[in-house]
DNA sequence: GTGCTTGTTGGCCA
DNA sequence: GTGGCCAACAAGCA
C-alpha cells in the first residue's frame, strides 16, 4: 500500500506513540522474509533496552534512530503497516516485528512480505538512506532534473518513468496516476516526446500532489489522522479510480483502466490524449 | 479456481 | 554499459 504519504503517516504513528521511551521486549517472526539480510535474532537482542529517539522517513524508507547508535530502517513494501496496540499484544499472523514499550507496542505487519527491515549501527545514517534521491518537494527536485530524466528515459512510457524512486522519491501507483490526470498528460506518452510547458507542468503536480497527499493523509501537525485517506477530497481522482464505471471528477466522462508499464494504470481520456 | 493488488529486483535482450 | 520489459516474490480478496 504505502507511497510517500502513507510512509509519513505510519512513521508518525510509531513516533508519536513511543518517542522517549525504551523498548522492553522485542518479538520477531524469525522466518520472515521481511528479515532477509538481517539476523532477526540479532535485531531483537539489539534493540532491547534501547530507547527511540528520533525519526525520519523519505521515499518510501522510514529510518528509527535508537539509543546506542542503533537504527532500523524500514520499507512497507506493497501490503505492510505500522500500527500501535496494547502493550500485551500478542503478534497475530502477519506480525513480524513488536516492540514493547510500558505503554504500548509497536507493531509492523505485512502479509506479502514485500516490504524489508534492516538495522544499523553507527553514528550516521546508513549509506543506503543517503543514497535516496533528493525529495520532490527539496529544492533539489529542479525541472532540469527532471527534463534529463525523462530524456534517457525517452522511449518509455511517462507512466513507467514516474514509479522510477531514482528520479521519483515516493511516488507510487495512485501517485503517478494523480499527477498525470492533473497534468492531463496520456499515461503512454513516451517520456521522451513531452514538450517543455508538459515538463513543467508535470513538475510542478509532482509538486502539488506531494504536498497535499502530505498534508490530507499524514497531517499538518505533530498529531495523526486518525486514519488514512479519510481527508482525501473528492475532487482527486483517488476517489473514483477504482469505482467500477467511475468517472473523472473534473469532466464528468468515463475513466479507462489499462495496463501500462506493467501497471493498471486509470485515466480520463477526455483530458489525457496521446500525441503521435 | 481465476484474476486481480498503492513495490522492487534481477535476468534477458536490443 | 544503458535502457526497456517482464516474471518473480506471497498472501488475501472478490
Amino acid at each position: 500500500m504505502p507511497e510517500l504519504a502513507e510512509v509519513e503517516f505510519f512513521r508518525k504513528r510509531w513516533h508519536s506513540a513511543a518517542v522517549g521511551l525504551q523498548i522492553k521486549e522485542v518479538a520477531v517472526h524469525p522466518s520472515a522474509k521481511i528479515f532477509r539480510g538481517t539476523d532477526p535474532q540479532k535485531l531483537k537482542a539489539s534493540l532491547k533496552g534501547k530507547k527511540l529517539l528520533s525519526s525520519k522517513a523519505a521515499a518510501k524508507q522510514m529510518l528509527f534512530r535508537f539509543s546506542s547508535d542503533l537504527w532500523l530502517g524500514i520499507h512497507l513494501g506493497m501490503s505492510g503497516d505500522l500500527y500501535v496496540r496494547e502493550p500485551d499484544h500478542i503478534p497475530e499472523k502477519h506480525d513480524h516485528l513488536v516492540l514493547y514499550t510500558r505503554r504500548n507496542s509497536l507493531v509492523l505487519t505485512d502479509p506479502r512480505m514485500f516490504g524489508r527491515v534492516r538495522l544499523h549501527v553507527g553514528s550516521s545514517v546508513p549509506d543506503w538512506w543517503g543514497n535516496i534521491a533528493p525529495a520532490i518537494l527539496s529544492p533539489e527536485f529542479t525541472i532540469k532534473r527532471v527534463t534529463d530524466f525523462l530524456t534517457r528515459r525517452g522511449r518509455a512510457p511517462l507512466k513507467a518513468v514516474l514509479l522510477m524512486q531514482q528520479c521519483f522519491p515516493g511516488i507510487g501507483n495512485w501517485m503517478a496516476d494523480e499527477i498525470l490526470w492533473r497534468a492531463a498528460i496520456h499515461p503512454k506518452q513516451p517520456a521522451g516526446s513531452l514538450t517543455t510547458s508538459e515538463v513543467k507542468r508535470l513538475w510542478r503536480e509532482c509538486r502539488h500532489v506531494c504536498r497535499l497527499a502530505l498534508k490530507k493523509i499524514a497531517g499538518d501537525g505533530s498529531d495523526v489522522p486518525a486514519d488514512l485517506n479519510v481527508n482525501i477530497p473528492i475532487t482527486w481522482l483517488f476517489r473514483h479510480r477504482w469505482k467500477v464505471g467511475g468517472k473523472c471528477p473534473r469532466t464528468g466522462t468515463p475513466l479507462v483502466h489499462e495496463e501500462v508499464g506493467g501497471r493498471t494504470t486509470c485515466w480520463a481520456p477526455a483530458r489525457q490524449k496521446l500525441r503521435t
